[in-house]
DNA sequence: GTCTATAGCTAGATAGAC
DNA sequence: GTCTATCTAGCTATAGAC
């Protein structure tokens, strides 16, 4: 076998970018393939089903990225609570580059007629949900509160990605993941 | 003259809802024309710039409503500030078809290589966080704190919509609206 | 596995009749 | 002002050499 130009993994994560800087319809598949490093041919080589199978891909991957970086750290009641959220606050910073880059999951979910892509980020976005919940679950809140927080919590971050870009002011996303804290620990 | 087949506000109506329903690359003339129930042709003939032009229009249009029904109420100090708190979050309720419909300036916030809609959506995004700040100063509050309470209004309505359509579940689009009252008139 | 070359189509945009 | 017809460029996707 030729060796790959390279490996799954990097791959993803430049295809990702594509799309959450230029949504789906606004990525083309000569885009993908420059930020790749490949041609187009041998993207269609690594996903035969084109442009969805790659925006599949990515969400697929996002699924995983966050289970491991979001979710999992979330509920592991081996770290304090409190270390649990800083930790996991620092991965969505990173994740989006202190606010500067936009969201593979409001990228995709314009209406483009493939209702796989919705289903994908429904998972994800529960996956999150589901791990905030379990965080304020273990700080003592009900259940009903936990959830409350935790869609709150997923407001805020995509909330926080917009306005940001609209405006123009990487602060705003700077105090909001500050401010993700005080819903979980008060300080008035 | 012949006469118009749709006038230009009704016209600008169709043509955003189909922006902020499939982006600006997802949107292609076809559609547009599809929705404004005229050809391509015609479009043109409305806006000689073609796409762009639409675009920019729709947005301008946007800013328009906005500071007409967000803006100016929430600056009226002839109404109490609670009741143009209440009749703005109407408003936005409506605007959003009750968190069922995106937010243009969302959708037309990727990366589109024209610079100017990132402009007008600036532009729009001020004037909202201008009329929240002023009614939260006119509540009492001090102008770091209105201009932060304007700020996650905003991040709370983008945020939400977001989550309620990743999650196919309304009721978070509703409570958010509740959740908006609670900035400006805490409960605890 | 990656590449060049190309097919088939749809996009945005224009010309000119009515 | 709206329409039909059409142009060119760029799109997704495929074939086949290396």
């Amino acid at each position: 076998m030729r060796p790959q130009k390279i490996d799954d993994t990097a791959l993803l994560i430049r295809l990702m970018d594509v799309f959450r800087s230029k949504g789906y319809e606004g990525s083309s598949l000569n885009d993908l393939a420059a930020s790749a490093g490949l041609k187009k041919a041998s993207l269609y080589h690594r996903f035969p089903g084109g442009k969805e199978e790659i925006a599949a891909a990515v969400l697929a991957y996002t699924t995983t990225w966050g289970e491991a970086h979001v979710g999992a750290i979330l509920r592991d009641t081996t770290i304090p609570a409190r270390q649990r959220l800083e930790n996991v606050l620092e991965n969505i910073d990173a994740l989006y580059v202190q606010g500067t880059k936009g969201c593979i999951l409001k990228a995709l979910s314009m209406d483009t007629g493939i209702p796989s892509l919705g289903n994908l980020i429904e998972i994800t976005m529960n996956t999150w949900v589901e791990g905030f919940s379990q965080l304020a679950e273990d700080i003592g809140f009900t259940p009903t509160e936990a959830t409350q927080k935790a869609v709150q919590t997923l407001i805020n971050i995509q909330g926080a990605l917009i306005i940001t870009k609209g405006l123009n002011d990487t602060i705003i996303f700077k105090n909001t993941l500050q401010n993700i804290k005080n819903l979980y620990y008060p300080t008035t």
